[in-house]
DNA sequence: AGGACAGACTAACGCAGATCAGTGAAAGCG
DNA sequence: CGCTTTCACTGATCTGCGTTAGTCTGTCCT
């Protein structure tokens, strides 16, 4: 197998074996690269005609405003995941997104992508896979949010995400590297920061993991997965249709 | 403009005016009628090469199971709306369906699908038009769920299904007929039926809506949707990139 | 007709998690 | 160099919603 060259090449080819002439394609989807510094929207709820991007380097969270000024943040992406794909397709985007690092992304038009996929077909399966995938994330994360509570949600959350960052190259079994805050924890599982921190505390009381100085750390990683009822092959081993 | 003889045509046609030949390929699709009686489940979580269905007449629900008995619905479909069409991309299932009433459903194979986009190009645009908005909908559950108080999320759940039923003919402001037991409309909200029973009572005697005898009916429309903070420019209006 | 069952509805009680009101440490900055 | 801001963390109190345990209807059986 050829070096693989972004993170987006490196996910996609965790499913289909990507010719060079496919991660040559992938990298010219790269060309327009441009950086953007934490904590700025790149993109606003109710925005007009934004582009879309591929994530190189950096987390990013996608989220909603309440009136009440509360937020839900939809999901986080990291490198190798698209960024307000799915908004292009409307005329204004749905929520907002915004980097929580520094992050590095590279521009991606419409028309750049419809191109890519006519030349090399298996490759618009390969990133409608992963379409798919996100989309099953965000079902996975409602169900969490509706009927799991605070520790096996927070516990599901954490694992998920190493999940989806092992597929990029970015956690081992042992944890990864988290540049979140409890603040946007908890925003993304529906809690507040306050009941965040004490099950943080909690898990890391009972020996099962850590979230601490930017890491997170899987003591326990079986009981931990079964605390969560966490079931990965919804993420895993699953190829799409591919004839 | 000529007769709309499925749910689905009539809610592409809201959204882009379709030729005599489109309506005919969406007519084709519906080939391959079955009907399916209440309460049994035509999908499995887990199950693996299931067909994609078309919506044409009854409600479905779309749910996880979780291992301490309780479960989640992700979402209810109308007439007009895709079955499975995700899960067919993955081999197996992320969620299992189940009808709520009896329901007629059409078969539909993904190389149809595909046959059908190649023929009438616009077709695919407004399919994934549909795809799109069906997400965004999902998205603003997991929002309701996750920051929404009980009165808020029911109302503007109720409010979110009566925007979608409009489309196909099936509501109009004043209300529309729903075949939702409490139990569903529970597990749908990430509530106990106990509390929804509350909550449906309180907005009952609050003047604003009434759900009752199989029937929605909106008493003061204004007041719910400012209440439920109901914003429905994410379902209307909104055309995708079409060129 | 009587029994079984599903669904709407209610009251009493308990708890998970929100809210409020803080402390303390580390990092950015004029 | 203090000053401000951000973040982790904690205890006390409050509350929205779940749980339990019912009653009452209407409808479908046989």
């Amino acid at each position: 197998m050829t070096a693989l060259h972004t993170p987006l090449a490196r996910k996609l080819g965790a499913f289909v074996a990507l010719s060079a002439k496919e991660l040559a394609v992938l990298d010219q989807l790269h060309s327009r690269r441009r950086v953007f510094p934490a904590g700025l929207d790149i993109m606003h709820e109710g925005q007009t005609n934004h582009a879309a991007y591929i994530l190189a380097s950096g987390w990013v969270c996608s989220y909603k405003l309440l009136p009440g000024g509360s937020r839900q943040i939809v999901d986080f992406q990291i490198p190798g995941d698209f960024l307000g794909l799915r908004s292009v397709l409307f005329r204004t985007a749905d929520h907002s997104i915004e980097p929580i690092t520094r992050i590095e992304a590279s521009e991606v038009l419409a028309p750049e992508l419809l191109d890519a996929f006519n030349t090399t077909p298996r490759l618009a399966a390969a990133v409608l896979w992963a379409a798919s995938r996100d989309e099953a994330m965000v079902v996975e994360h409602l169900v969490g949010i509706g009927r799991r509570d605070a520790r096996e949600r927070t516990a599901h959350f954490l694992l998920e995400l190493g999940a989806r960052l092992k597929l990029v190259g970015l956690a081992t079994t042992e944890g990864y590297a988290c540049p979140l805050s409890q603040y946007l924890l908890a925003d993304a599982l529906g809690l507040s920061a306050v009941h965040v921190n004490r099950v943080l505390r909690e898990l890391r009381e009972a020996g099962l993991m850590t979230f601490q100085h930017g890491a997170v750390t899987f003591q326990d990683f079986k009981g931990l997965v079964k605390l969560a009822d966490f079931d990965l092959h919804y993420l895993d081993h699953d190829g799409p249709l591919l004839r």
